[in-house]
DNA sequence: AGGAAGATGTTTTTT
DNA sequence: ACATCTTCCT
């Protein structure tokens, strides 16, 4: 988060550098510094700088401990180069070593410096590590994501790009919502559209750097359908620039386009940036490729001459010709661990790198420091599967540790269960729970999951999922601040215009869009001019009372207006919100309310509240801008909280970069992972499988995959099959608890056809262990015990007591007696000793149970 | 205008 | 199963 306002101020305390605007070159040089930065040196470092070294951080060479891959990743130096590294490989380690000695050798400042990361967090971590290896805080490094980085760039150039400075950014939800009030309009779902379809098509387009001219151009105007999409491709477009608003996607594309459409505004880019560094490089699509493409393009003599013009200090980076060279890009990826073709990443990038970049360096890291022998090899049996990569063998010096383990679930409860259970019994030999993560395909996935963990008392945190910032009464705050930032924004402005309910209905709305087109003035003024429209006295005052209140939370905000009554200074942001707040009574109406569910709500918005508190305490210096840009691009992996003593749950794709002591993979079947939806897709089946290999490449230690036999989705049970890819681990890796072909306890449930491989995966010698080869049988029943009953039953013991030595009944397992209770209130926990199933950690306060 | 009952679709992954 | 959207009723 830190990322998003790094300091590149020139208030900035430390005397390191100045600089000179947004796009700030190191013009002038702190007086402790001698040596300007000259771009590389060739061969400087190696010579003078860091081995030697030692004189920046502390000491510490950076080069100590590193394999001789990792040294030459770290020492190269030259125009391009791609380190190929595999999954656990050490490549967080690498850049930043790499990063550390660009700046420690005096080789570059850490304004020349851009890092792009996946997401915000590993931005964050990698400043953390950069700053910790050089001993210090270097501001002025670029150290954030493709859209941060873009929507950095966007706000500094708004004016070129033809945009407000204070343009809002639509995630994915709002621009759906554009789209389906447009396709209501044309009345286009008469020929089958639908909201999501034509923004996933539109997202499609845009990651390709096509418009909606581009693309009208090519298109078949005797289609019906193309043309309808093109009409609707075109009312988003000019929705979006009306609304002074850019999508996700926009915020890359503009940004290409601003640098294709104006080189002497690109190559203040181009000249800051002298080395630039991208992470996940697998998973870059055509606009990412292109922002990085643009970036290191070498700025040509007669704009450097313009340039020089201007003002700006370029002279010490020409060369003979008198160009300044694209910058150094160093690219790090692995393809083995692409996940996002489905959102338009290209493979391509990355495999023809050294075509793209001629003379490129290639360093392959294949040593895995994390894992041990007994998972590798399981993930490189998998991986093997994929043609068409470059053969690459992870390898380890930790040795084989102990071996997966495999269970198979009758359901998803009982799948969960084992889990809840086998985290128990890892915290029994000392496994902190935060330690411990559990994967899924799908976030649907979670439902059995917490429900069993919640019972279990085994405390959770389910990263991403339903995210904070989705949730209706946050969006509706959010849209009171944007609309506060962007006037322009009738998106905002629809959303509260009855929120809370001011008795402003749909035909109301209607008439102030209606009349704003008319007498083209904007959706917000026609709000103000709304006595005018001869509406009922109620009605206008609510709309005239709305407008003048945004009005004025506009002006707490603007520093022009401060000189009268108001004594204090320009507002916060959580001043801001709470005037609002208060004001339009959103908060008061949510505490009122007979809902109980909006009790919950109106929790929340008091946490955004408190959030909006500490992000003015640490960020003094950032506005309600600032604060809107950085909710709008916080990720799911984001808000991850390592210091929480709490068992992660996650997607599969969240996972990514992540790494835990034991991992569990859940829901390993087919239709599940390879997901249904991938098998029409090309290369759906194989990115299922890298997928697979990056859940299996993030456990260290120990490795758990479990599935079910039956799976409920849509409200039915349905019979699951396991995947296929299981039998793509060698048998002897896996230690099945319960096997695919064993899960018949309970007075013999079928044993269950698997796609019929007779040695059988795995299962270790027990009974009916190889019965299923060839046969198909009928489908198990569902066990009675479990099937969707833990949903059917909120319970609540109230305030039953337990105590030690009491014997209990529990409706999943039978009798028991209680060792020892711990906990308070409604959280106590009781500790039973089951008879049959062993010892269990129970949520006395709804545990399905009754004392004896 | 607002609320309740009924209908519908949704679940693949995300900046 | 659940949430959201629609339709109908007050």
């Amino acid at each position: 988060m830190s990322t998003l306002f790094d300091p590149d101020e020139p208030t900035d305390s430390r005397p390191m550098i100045v600089h000179d605007g947004p796009a700030g070159f190191p013009s002038t040089l702190g007086a402790n510094n001698a040596a300007p930065p000259a771009g590389f040196v060739p061969g400087g470092a190696s010579a003078g700088g860091l081995p030697g070294g030692g004189a920046w951080a502390g000491g510490d060479s950076l080069l100590d401990g590193l394999n001789p891959e990792q040294r030459e990743a770290v020492e190269y130096r030259g125009p391009a180069l791609l380190i190929v590294a595999g999954a656990g490989s050490g490549k967080t380690r690498v850049l930043t070593h790499r990063i550390a000695g660009l700046i420690g050798s005096r080789e570059a400042w850490p304004s020349q410096i851009l890092a792009i990361t996946f997401t915000n967090k590993a931005a964050a971590e990698m400043r953390e590590r950069v700053e910790q290896l050089l001993g210090q805080a270097s501001s002025g490094m670029w150290i954030s994501t493709f859209h941060s980085a873009c929507v950095r760039i966007l706000r500094a150039e708004a004016e070129r790009a033809g945009l407000s400075s204070s343009f809002t950014i639509y995630d994915s939800a709002d621009s759906r919502n554009v789209i389906k009030r447009i396709i209501k309009e044309l009345s286009a779902d008469t020929l089958g559209f639908t909201a999501a379809g034509v923004s996933n098509k539109i997202s499609k387009l845009k990651n390709e750097l096509a418009d909606v001219d581009s693309y009208a151009r090519n298109a078949n105007l005797n289609d019906p359908q193309e043309v309808m999409f093109v009409e609707i491709f075109r009312q988003y477009t000019k929705r979006l620039r009306a609304a002074q608003a850019l999508d996700f996607d926009d915020l890359l594309a503009e940004t290409v386009f601003l640098f294709r459409a104006f080189p002497a505004t690109a190559a203040l880019y181009q000249r800051r940036f002298r080395h630039i560094l991208v992470d996940e490089y697998q998973d870059t699509n055509h606009a990412q490729y292109s922002f990085i493409k643009e970036l290191t393009r070498p700025i040509e003599p007669h704009v450097v001459a313009e340039l020089d013009t201007a003002g700006h200090h370029v002279r010490s980076l020409q060369d003979a010709t008198g160009a300044i060279p694209g910058a150094s890009l160093t690219v790090v990826g692995d393809s083995d661990q692409s996940i996002y073709a489905f959102r338009g990443a290209d493979i391509r990038n990355i495999v023809e790198f050294e075509r793209d970049y001629p003379g490129a360096k290639v360093v392959l890291l294949e040593q895995n420091y994390r894992s041990t022998q007994n998972i590798l090899s399981a993930a490189n049996a998998v991986i093997s599967n994929n043609f068409d990569r470059k053969d690459k063998k992870l390898w380890t010096a930790i040795g084989d540790g102990a071996k997966i383990i495999g269970y198979t679930g009758y359901s998803g409860h009982d799948e969960a269960q084992f889990i809840a259970d086998e985290i128990e019994k890892l915290r029994g030999e000392g496994v902190a729970y935060r330690d411990i993560a559990v994967f899924y395909r799908t976030n649907a996935q979670t439902r059995a999951l917490e429900e069993i963990f919640v019972r279990s008392a085994v405390p959770y945190r389910v990263v991403g999922g339903t995210k904070f910032y989705e949730r209706a009464e946050i969006k509706d705050a959010m849209a009171y601040l944007i609309a506060v930032a962007n006037p322009a924004d009738e998106l905002a402005l629809r959303r509260i215009l009855n929120t809370p309910k001011r008795g402003i209905g749909p035909a109301t709305e209607t008439q102030l869009a209606s009349f704003a087109e008319a007498n083209g003035i904007s959706f917000r003024q026609a709000m103000r001019d709304a006595g005018s429209l001869g509406m009922g006295p109620k009605v206008t005052g609510a709309i005239v009372k709305l407008a003048r209140l945004l009005d004025e939370a506009a002006l707490m905000l603007d520093p022009a207006q401060r000189s009268s009554d108001s004594a204090a200074g320009v507002s916060s942001v959580s001043e801001v919100l709470g005037f609002l707040l208060t004001e339009s009574t959103l908060l008061e109406t949510l505490r009122s309310s007979r809902d109980p569910q909006d009790e919950t709500r109106a929790e929340n918005v008091e946490e955004l509240l408190a959030q909006t508190k500490d992000f003015v305490k640490e960020n003094p210096d950032a506005g309600l801008i600032d604060f809107l840009t950085q909710v709008s691009l916080v990720a799911a992996a984001d808000d991850l909280d390592d210091s929480s003593g709490t068992v992660s749950l996650m997607t599969l794709h969240t996972a990514k970069g992540l790494e835990y002591d034991s991992v569990f993979l859940t829901g390993i079947e087919e239709g599940l992972l390879p997901h249904q939806m991938s098998a029409s897709e090309p290369g759906g089946p194989a990115e299922e499988r890298r997928l697979f290999y990056v859940g299996i490449t993030r456990a260290r230690k120990r490795l758990y995959l479990s599935l079910a036999m039956t799976r409920a989705q849509f409200g039915e049970t349905n019979v699951a099959m396991p995947s296929r890819y299981l039998q793509e681990i060698p048998g002897d890796l896996i230690e099945w608890r319960q096997s695919p072909g064993m899960a018949n306890s309970r007075g013999g449930t079928q044993p269950r056809a698997l796609n019929a491989r007779r040695d059988g995966y795995g299962s270790r010698g027990s009974s009916g262990s190889d019965r299923f080869g060839g046969e198909l049988p009928p489908a198990p029943k569902p066990k009675t015990e479990w099937a969707n009953k833990v949903t059917a039953q909120v319970r609540d013991n109230g305030d039953l007591t337990l105590e030690a030595g009491d014997r209990i009944r529990h409706v999943d397992f039978g009798e028991g007696r209680v060792n020892q209770v711990t906990g308070e209130g409604t959280k106590r926990v009781a500790h039973v000793q089951f008879d049959t199933a062993g010892a269990k950690k129970l949520l006395i306060k709804i545990a399905p149970i009754e004392k004896l």
